[in-house]
RNA sequence: GUCCCAAUAGCUCAGCUGGAUAGAGCAACAGCCUUCUAAGCUGUGGGUCGGGGGUUCGAAUCCCUCUUGGGACGCCA
């Protein structure tokens, strides 16, 4: 909000736009910089004068109650707020707000899907899957914090020539009772095996299509295996879920979409934009540099891009998003540039706000993890050895804690998320237990226990904060938490904008660390005629550092 | 072979879309708990921003090129 005072004033004085001089307004790097600074450079030829000139006497010719000084220093000028000012002004903000402060109503009336998490039936939670669930969920969260309304749909992989495969290998191998006591471990070794042996032997390969095949045409025997390993892996995939408290607004996975294919096919049968290519109808993309879109197989059956053509038209005509989301791996990158142009070719303008959110894998010594070889880490035995972990780091810190278990929950949880939240999205992650584990340093349990640490002081010293103020003195002192509660709408604006949950992630670290900096500095709890501007302050890091949490889908415990 | 992405301290990563002296965390070392939670704080050391060109008043950031790593490229999703 200052920044736009600035630039406003800039903007005034040049006779240029507020758009053109806010762009310019940066935030220096240096404390005696002041709060932000206009670099005059881009103007000396226009202006042909030295950048330190035009500062200058820009300098000279601006003021406002907002800013205690403005001056002109190498080229730039720099604005330092008027602390005493904006910090009562924020403090204020956030008082009256509470957990509002930051949100935008830019996407009122507005709907967005997100495809998210999207695990494959009868195959482990695996930490790709994690990455797309704690991701997709992060961004909603924000995008609602913005006014849109966000449908969550867990596009769930209970489809595919896999199952084929799987009941082949179920048939040959398979052991119903032990199935039956330990389904997706026993399924997973079945899936493995298949894949093994089919390596040298071509029969199984045709066998386990023929099993798709007849799935696909309505085969009694072959659907009633299907469901149940359907059920029993969404009863599994539930529990992991609630650890994370992720829900669903829609379940509806890629056999939901069975029915609503042949549709699709005729509607590009009609439009003219199939063709027969080996045998496969595929919709040719030359045009587009891009290698063709395969829609049937020659045997007949229908692949991915098939479905999700399905997918993206159903979801439009139940939920008329104006965006709708896909937070899936970069390794679709293709698949998604190819759906959205054939969506185009059918004529659908609405194809625009169809966006694929990629981001990077989870990689093991540097190489893709992959199921078919086992050699793939299980979310659920991560998120339990987080969860002990910080049990037994409660029962030595905190051995009184009443509500333990939830809070080492959130804690262990909290962990995981966190460390996969905070980097840069299309980034791809080797994978560390040692590093998801960790809750020292820029975790998410660093963050948890500076919000605890906040709440324990108000809880000690509770005061009606109403009417206080701010003295300059404690402003100054206390000035690089204010200011970073100051930039919170800005952070929570970016974050949406650039479905980037990971600046989020930072923002609570930084407010973190100004927060225990000045915890260890200043003694809150002191009673003196400051104590109720100080807790003020302590008040709103709490709330924020919560919301932060919260934006990115993670507890904030009041102790631990 | 073609296309996409990445490369910054010993390790893991920031760097606010081109600005002032490139910053954190971990690890190492030295300190700080008889008063608000030490899952914390303070300090020290550590850099050819992968190499080379170019654009610009100004480049870790934009363009070209090379190197290295990863991914995708028709019947898996």
């Amino acid at each position: 909000m200052y920044k736009s005072i600035a630039a406003e004033l800039v903007a005034e004085a040049l006779h240029k736009s507020t758009e053109e001089t806010a762009k310019l307004i940066e935030r220096p790097k240096q404390l005696q910089h002041g709060d932000y600074a206009f670099p005059c450079f881009a103007l000396a030829k226009e202006k042909r004068k030295s950048p330190q000139h035009i500062a200058s006497e820009l300098a000279a010719n601006l003021s406002n109650p907002a800013f205690s000084v403005i001056e002109a220093m190498g080229g730039y000028v720099n604005f330092t707020l008027n602390k005493e000012h904006a910090a009562s002004q924020v403090l204020q903000t956030i008082q009256q707000q509470q957990v509002a402060y930051g949100s935008t109503t830019v996407g009122q009336g507005e709907v967005v899907t997100i495809d998210l998490s999207s695990p494959n039936i009868a195959k482990p939670f695996s930490m790709g899957h994690l990455r797309s669930t704690v991701i997709g969920n992060s961004i909603g969260l924000l995008l609602e914090k913005q006014g849109y309304q966000v449908v969550r749909i867990n596009h769930v992989g209970d489809w595919g020539t896999q199952f084929g495969k799987l009941i082949c290998a179920y048939e040959k191998w398979g052991d119903e009772a032990k199935v039956r006591r330990n389904t997706i471990p026993e399924l997973l070794k079945l899936y493995i095996r298949y894949h093994e042996e089919a390596v040298q032997n071509e029969q199984l390969v045709q066998e386990g299509r023929d099993w798709f095949r007849r799935l696909e045409q309505g085969d009694a025997y072959a659907n009633k295996l299907w469901r149940w390993f359907r059920d029993v892996s969404m009863e599994e995939f539930g529990r992991v879920y609630e650890l994370m408290g992720v829900k669903f607004d829609s379940d509806a996975g890629e056999a939901f979409y069975n029915n609503k294919m042949d549709r699709v096919v005729k509607e590009l049968e009609q439009k003219g934009l199939l063709s027969l290519s080996e045998g496969a109808q595929v919709v040719q993309l030359d045009a587009y540099n891009l290698p063709p879109s395969l829609i049937k197989k020659k045997d007949g059956a229908t692949l991915y891009a098939t479905r999700d053509l399905a997918a993206a038209i159903y979801r439009k005509e139940s939920y008329n998003f104006s965006r709708s989301l896909y937070v899936v791996g970069h390794e679709q990158s293709l698949h998604f540039q190819q759906l959205k142009i054939v969506l185009t070719k059918m004529g659908y303008d609405w194809s625009d706000g169809v966006t694929h959110i990629p981001f990077g894998m989870v990689l093991q010594d540097g190489k893709k993890m992959s199921t078919r070889k086992g050699k793939l880490v299980l979310l659920d035995k991560v998120l339990e050895q987080a969860i002990q972990l910080a049990d037994a780091n409660i029962s030595k810190k905190n051995p009184s804690l009443i509500n333990k278990a939830e809070v080492a929950r959130q804690v262990g949880v909290g962990a995981v998320l966190f460390h996969d939240l905070k980097q840069e999205r299309i980034h791809d992650i080797d994978f560390s237990l040692e590093d998801m584990l960790r809750v020292e340093g820029e975790t998410g349990p660093y963050v948890q226990y500076t919000h605890a640490r906040a709440c324990t002081l108000l809880a000690k010293r509770e005061m009606d904060l109403a009417n206080s103020e701010i003295d300059k003195d404690t402003a100054a002192e206390a000035w690089p938490i204010l200011s970073q509660l100051l930039q919170f709408p800005e952070a929570v604006t970016y974050a949406a904008v650039n479905y980037d949950p990971s600046r989020i992630a930072k923002y609570v670290i930084d407010l973190a660390q100004v927060f225990n900096s000045y915890y260890g500095r200043v003694r809150i709890l002191n009673e003196d005629e400051k104590l109720a501007a100080r807790l003020a302050i302590v008040t709103a890091v709490k709330t924020v550092l919560a919301e932060g949490l919260r934006l990115l889908g993670i507890g904030a415990p009041k102790q631990m």
